[in-house]
DNA sequence: CATGAATGAGCCTTCATTCAT
DNA sequence: TATGAATGAAGGCTCATTCAT
């Protein structure tokens, strides 16, 4: 039948496009992304190179498709997270508790190769990654809402806002990731996550004297 | 005579050597280093292309040697400033004092394009870094010896030991920057540096009750 | 019923024709010929790309169509315009009119990219334009029953034949469209051509002393 | 010596160079200048495409030298023989011979596949050719003279200035060249070119009643 | 030592055409 | 008839490296 045929094909040519962008996520995972040329996809593949353009408008698409998955993934695991966490729980083990999440995810969900080629494709000039630089509202905005209510009931004190603590936290985030990203394997994440934020903590725990 | 004759050469080739140096490095400063070619290195050191391939094996060769040297030359601007301290001043101080001339020799020594450099090769995949990564051991023993000072005259109080504080320093220095580096230029790396610096102060200054 | 089927399959499929040569004939106008891809014509006109293989052995073989198309179309338009003009005019106002017509035919039916590719074609190498170049046939002899009307009514004085002077004004005409081709938008098509013949007009009006 | 080796590796640079761009030429008097690839060219020249794009920094580069170098030629030529003109020849005179001089230096000097190349190239979207239309001056200039001197002696009496009826020569010139482009080898082009302006002539020729 | 002409593999991208369905 | 996924040769261009001189 024409239904039949019709997803059949949809399915080949899925599949197909789903061939080149595995091939070329495990060779961003090996080579420094831009290494990988789209001859070295299309082979992998087992593909012709025609076939690459049909799916993709060019290389540099298929880098900003990978990128925004990326992102997507982590911001629906970040925030189906926090929804997760008990109300009544104090604010410094929120804190603490959301650090390790964010070590779980992305030691286990993403992968120390991915990463790494986050933080690569960050620093790149030729790649945009003002998406990858949003992906941060989740977190911000995560991270935020529990200094807020810190501060609200009074568990907290802080120098500075709120959003200007968020910031600080996600740069120091960011930083252990990276570090993580040059160590690997010998650096444990989500120790060290968990040693900073609780380094942090002791300067902005109220403490009334 | 030979010998004079020999020194001469000798002083001759050094100074070809240096030239293309000298201007590899001025292009590395201003654009992307993977898209500097030997091309332009030579054509700005008015010299032969046949003349890179004496004094450097490849290029790849002469970005190795180019990292070390900046890497030595910050290890060297860092604890000749150190020496330049007060010995009375207080270690809160010290400590500020010393980031905020890390900021400024980034800034301004090293250079916007260098320190994404760096960062770049630290994260590649065929570039090794084993040595690149010893260049804390500076950075690293100058911070423990205020952290250390701070403590003997109970100015500090730490939960861990100094040279634990000392590598956490040091990854929330390196996270900064990575964020200069993604945000530049809106990002101040001094300010943020000083801004991050005082909040972790703020967590191990010693406030006797 | 049998015959209906068919002739129902046949309607369809001149309809498929149509519409992807009619894109075609579109996309010639707007853009350079050469750029214009099979992909484009079959997207335009909303059919497979199959369905073009179908009904042209090849882009150069629809391609070939189209000029001969245009060409039937201009020898009509020349053929018809010069029966309406009323009997009495008097030659050299025949012949303005006439080649007034001519340029309003070139530059609003057929248009500038058209007439460039016409002018492309003819001098490449790779497509034969032996029947194009028999185009002339009409304006040669429209010219010619002007020039014979005006040298029978004693209005013109040639020291060539009719016939050569045609070929003259359609080297002329032909050398103006290629000037207007190569400046445009910088010339007016139809003032040159008004201009030129009235110059010509000067030299073979009879002017009894 | 020194000087030998640089004079003799100049002339094997200098050999390959003109390899090259001989190549090229006769490439594009062969097939369309658009279909001739960088490719093509180094394979008949014998040397790789890197050698190519040593001596030319794109393909469009070698086909603007190409096109100023035959300018420039034709140039040379129309001014040098003007100057050969005896002072007392009559305007009318003149201008016959001017243009049978550009005749041959088209048939002979510069060749029909070439001309035939420069009117494509006129033609193309994708080549600049102001250069080419500039060549215009030379001939503009010189027309301009002759019709100046005819009209100060009384010879010559126009309904336009000097510089209109200069542009129309060209015109008419260029038209009955492209002409014998498309239909060489039938076509004498000298003989049409003294035709034509015989009848313009006829038109501007002060007859005193 | 120094030169710089020459190499050639590699890059990304386009597109007319085919063919299984 | 009609589809559209797949092909693969070709295009312009770059650049690290070599080698005869």
């Amino acid at each position: 039948m024409g239904k039949n045929e019709i997803s059949c094909r949809k399915r080949k040519s899925d599949e197909t496009k789903e061939k080149i962008y595995t091939s070329a996520k495990e060779l961003f995972k090996k080579h420094d992304i831009e290494k990988v040329s789209v001859d070295s996809i299309v082979k992998k593949a087992g593909v012709s190179k025609g076939a690459f353009y049909i799916y993709f408008d060019s290389k540099d698409e298929l880098i900003s498709t990978f990128i925004e998955e990326c992102v997507e993934k982590m911001d629906l695991d970040y925030s189906s997270y926090l929804q997760s966490l008990p109300y009544d729980m104090s604010s410094s083990q929120k804190l603490i508790k959301f650090v390790e999440k964010i070590a779980d995810i992305i030691c286990h969900s993403m992968g120390y190769e991915m990463m790494k080629l986050l933080y690569q494709i960050h620093l790149s000039n030729h790649v945009k990654t003002d998406a990858l630089i949003s992906y941060n509202r989740i977190i911000y905005s995560t991270l935020n809402s529990i200094i807020l209510q810190g501060i609200e009931q009074g568990e907290f004190k802080l120098e500075m806002t709120a959003e200007e603590f968020s910031k600080h936290s996600v740069i120091i985030l960011r930083g252990i990731t990276y570090e993580w990203c040059i160590r690997y394997p010998d650096f444990d994440l989500k120790e060290n996550y968990i040693r900073h934020f609780k380094l942090l903590l002791t300067g902005i725990t109220n403490k009334p004297s």
